[in-house]
DNA sequence: GTTGAGCGTT
């Protein structure tokens, strides 16, 4: 009986990570950047743990300068956890650099309409 | 010439 309910609670306590189910991911949030570092700059930086398939730092439209913070892919995910847990608390352009995980794509920018409707 | 947590199209 215990053990049923246990077998439940287990569930419920393990919800927090499931070793089948990595965090990790191919594509690594990357902030705590300098406001003058620049994409060249992130994957000369980073491309030196593995290959860097794609490198994306987010600009303010307004002041036309970095956010502050960016997005690098690495072609593999052993690659990205190797150059996170190097690059994940150290600094770069005299800032220190905090990196993890990144999530899906929230597709934030401008509606696409096709035709505008009919 | 500025500021400093964060999860996406400048």
């Amino acid at each position: 009986m215990n053990r049923n309910l246990m077998s439940v609670a287990r569930k419920a306590l393990t919800k927090v990570h499931n070793p089948n189910s990595p965090a990790t991911n191919n594509k690594l949030f990357v902030a705590g950047l300098s406001w003058s570092v620049d994409e060249r700059s992130l994957k000369d930086a980073f491309c030196s743990f593995g290959d860097v398939t794609e490198v994306r730092i987010l600009y303010d439209k307004d002041s036309g300068r970095s956010r502050g913070f960016g997005f690098v892919s690495f072609c593999k995910e052993d690659e990205a956890v190797s150059a996170k847990d190097a690059m994940d608390g150290k600094a770069l352009l005299g800032r220190p650099l905090r990196i993890s995980y990144a999530l899906e794509r929230a597709r934030g920018g401008p509606v696409v309409v096709p035709n505008g409707g009919r």
